[in-house]
DNA sequence: CGCAATTCAATTGCGCACAACCCAATTGCC
DNA sequence: GGCAATTGGGTTGTGCGCAATTGAATTGCG
């Protein structure tokens, strides 16, 4: 087919990209932070490996290192999670032998996730896997600062939009 | 500046973070990376929807819209994947009708990827796309482009450190 | 009190990401 | 020519991420 509709980049003035360009100009918006994040995701896969922990299972324990027993509910607040995807995921951390699932005695609906011993004891191995992540970025925490607060905001303004287009709020 | 870069373990001396603190900054790096990746998926799945498209499709296609016709490994390059998630996404595009893949008859090994009719169509109807994600986004063309400059730069950071410690390179 | 609406967790189904493996085709070297 | 090493896709298995559904428990309202 050899389609390669790609208009040639002699039109626009700049500062007036044609549409085409968008194409790929979306991709490296978006693309590059997707890539970040698959990066980084390989690179906690390699610290976290000794730890027996997945990433996302990492940010579970932090968050129970960090507020101790909470409901499953709190959990998905804390990380942005759902019951689809922190339900499995907790059963691991159960059978891992880290985590404690008990259903509330004075709300039934509920159950408070809560570290075991070993679960506890875990945290001490991790103390250092924060530093060893910063020293892979090559940047320095200043920077990661403004990066993060970039970040935050770029979210609050997608969650913004994806809400005023979800169904039945046009 | 009051991180120490040295590997000794960390002085909790008063106003240098703690190495607890760190646990929790630690989340926010990647954390607030991670969270910007999976809302803008929230918003892509919303506009690619009436395309048919899931997000690592729709990567797909602007690979094979702006390139033409090229071998799974190339797209793989484009886009970071192997073909491990590249196989299963391009038979559900060629299902769809979108994709094209054959043989190369030089190299029985390489698969060639192509756009049907249909598939080049296609690109009409998703050129508005990126601008609805960078209205969403609610940034300006420049901090797009300074945020993306420094995510790249994190990523092959990362891309580096990963390398460093991959097997029998330490 | 009784019933409807709400809340919370779990489950199911689909798709992506990655590691680990297999297989066929190709290339290099002798 | 013959054989090992490499290359390119594919498959399998595990684990996330999310939508949609279910089901039980609780709350609210008349």
């Amino acid at each position: 087919m050899t389609a390669t509709p790609a208009p040639g980049p002699g039109a626009p003035a700049a500062g007036a990209p044609a549409a085409g360009d968008f194409l790929r100009l979306d991709e490296q918006i978006c693309f590059s932070l997707n890539a970040a994040s698959r990066a980084f995701g390989g690179v906690y896969r390699i610290l976290l490996k000794d730890l027996g922990l997945t990433y996302p299972q990492y940010l579970v324990m932090l968050v129970l290192w960090e507020h101790g027993e909470l409901p499953v509910k709190k959990v998905g607040e804390h990380l942005r999670l759902d019951s689809g995807t922190l339900s499995p995921l907790l059963k691991r951390l159960e059978a891992a032998g880290l985590v404690r699932r008990e259903r509330n005695a004075r709300d039934e609906r509920s159950v408070q996730v809560g570290l075991t011993e070993e679960g506890s004891a875990l945290r001490e191995r991790a103390l250092d896997v924060p530093r060893r992540i910063a020293a892979a970025t090559g940047a320095d925490l200043e920077e990661i600062r403004a990066l993060r607060a970039r970040l935050d905001r770029l979210t609050a303004a997608l969650d913004e939009a994806a809400l005023t287009r979800a169904p039945g709020c046009t």
